[in-house]
RNA sequence: GCCUCUGUAGCUCAGUUGGUAGAGCAGCGGACUGAAAAUCCGCGUGUCGUUGGUUCGAUUCCGACCGGAGGCA
C-alpha cells in the first residue's frame, strides 16, 4: 500500500514558514498542519505568532489554538493529533503540509517515533527535583548508570530535566537507551519531502525577529499577556512560551516596558539559534540516512520563488 | 573654580599587596527521543581612557591631561 505523501516545512522562527506553507498549499491544493509546541494552545495567538485569517488566505490550518493552556502538551500527544489530521487531509484528497519549528515534534511525526508506556509521573518528578535541589545530582546519575550506563555517560549533573526523565523511565521498567532504540519504526510512516528554510545571513533573521516583536506589540501583545497573567491554572508547559513571561516584570512594575521588550527579542533570538543548531544537525542526519521515504532539501529565506521551487520538488518526488 | 568618586571584553562589573587580566550577560558552535518557545555543554587578546615619571618591569604607584558621576561654591 502506498504511503501518504507529506510535505514538511521547517525553519527557525521568523524565517517565513507560514507564508511559504500557504503559498505552496495554494499551488498544490494542500492544507496546513501546524507543528508548533506553543501555537497549539488557545488564548495566546499574538505571542505565538499564529497565522491570522488574512495570512491563511482561506487555506485550512490544523492544530492551531486548539488545546487549553491548562493541558501539558508533549511530543507524543502532539504526534497522535498530527497523525489524525494528516490522515484526514489525505483522505479528502488534499496534500498535508506539516509546517512548524518544533523539531522534536516534527521528528515524532515524520519519523513515526513510538513511545514506551512511561507517562510523566508528577509525584516522582517532584521527589527527584527535591533530591536534585539537595545536590544529589551525581548520586542520581550513578543510579542511572546501574541500568543505563550509556545515558549516564552523556548526562550533565546540571541537566536536571534529563536526569529526571531517565529515572522516570527506569521506574517504569525501561531506560532511555532502550526506549530510543525501540522508537524507530522499521519504515517511515509517510513519503515526506522535507524542506528546511534557512537564513543566508544571521542578521537578516534577527532583524525579522525584532520587527516581529514590534508587530506583536501593535497587535495587542500587552492585553494578551495581561489576560494570561490572570489565568492561574495555566500549565507549566504553556507558561514557557516566549512572549508573555518576559512582560511579567513590567506588569509587576519591576522593570520598564522597554527593558522587557528587549528581553523578549533576545529570548527569541536565542531560541532561533537553538532551532538552527537542531535543524542543521537534523538535515545532516537525514542526508546521511538517505532514506527514500524522506527527501530533505534546503531553501534560503532571502530567495524569491521558494514556493514555486518547492512545488517543483514536490512534483519531482511524485508527491502530487 | 575647588573637592570626592570613576574610566578594564559589545554591555554590567571583578581583579592584579607592581611580573600585561577574569566573571555574568550578549555573541558563536554543539547536544537534544512522552516538559523542547524547554533543558544542557563548550568557546574570553582586550592599545586595562591618553600621556609623562618612578621601576629591571606599570593596567596596578605618582603627576598632568581628556571623558563620566556626585558634592561644595
Amino acid at each position: 500500500m502506498d504511503k501518504i505523501p507529506l510535505l514538511c516545512i521547517t525553519g527557525p522562527t521568523a524565517s517565513g514558514k507560514t507564508s511559504l506553507a500557504v503559498e505552496v498549499a495554494r499551488l498544490l491544493d494542500g492544507e496546513v498542519v501546524s507543528c508548533d509546541s506553543m501555537q497549539v494552545y488557545e488564548g495566546m495567538p499574538i505571542a505565538t505568532a499564529q497565522p491570522t485569517e488574512e495570512e491563511k488566505c482561506g487555506i485550512p490550518h490544523h492544530l492551531i489554538g486548539c488545546v487549553s493552556p491548562t493541558i501539558p502538551m508533549s511530543a507524543m500527544r502532539y504526534a497522535g493529533m498530527a497523525r489524525v489530521a494528516i490522515a484526514d487531509i489525505a483522505g479528502r484528497g488534499k496534500l498535508p503540509i506539516l509546517c512548524g519549528g518544533t523539531g522534536l515534534y516534527i521528528n515524532a511525526v515524520v519519523d513515526g517515533l513510538t513511545y514506551a508506556p512511561a507517562p510523566p509521573n508528577p509525584a516522582l518528578r517532584d521527589n527527584l527535583a527535591q533530591r536534585l535541589e539537595n545536590g544529589e545530582a551525581n548520586a542520581l546519575i550513578e543510579e542511572i548508570r546501574a541500568t543505563d550506563s550509556q545515558t549516564a555517560d552523556r548526562l550533565s549533573a546540571n541537566d536536571h530535566k534529563r536526569i529526571i526523565r531517565a529515572l522516570e523511565l527506569i521506574s517504569m521498567g525501561t531506560t532511555v537507551s532502550a526506549q530510543n532504540a525501540a522508537s524507530q519504526p522499521k519504515e517511515k510512516p509517510y513519503r515526506t519531502l522535507f524542506c528546511y528554510l534557512f537564513p543566508q545571513r544571521r542578521d537578516t533573521l534577527y532583524r525579522n525577529i525584532n520587527a516581529r516583536v514590534g508587530h506583536m506589540l501593535a497587535n495587542g501583545l500587552i492585553e494578551e499577556a495581561t489576560r494570561t497573567a490572570e489565568i492561574s491554572a495555566i500549565a507549566p508547559t504553556a507558561a514557557q512560551a516566549i512572549g508573555h513571561k518576559e512582560l511579567i516584570p513590567w506588569l509587576h512594575g519591576k522593570e520598564s516596558l522597554e527593558t522587557c521588550l528587549e528581553k523578549l527579542k533576545q529570548a527569541t533570538r536565542n531560541y532561533a539559534k537553538r532551532q538552527l543548531s537542531w535543524l542543521r544537525s537534523d538535515l545532516r542526519r537525514r542526508e546521511e540516512e538517505n532514506n527514500p521515504l524522506v527527501k530533505p532539501f534546503v531553501l534560503y529565506m532571502e530567495d524569491e520563488g521558494n514556493a514555486q521551487r518547492t512545488a517543483r520538488q514536490a512534483d519531482a518526488q511524485g508527491l502530487i
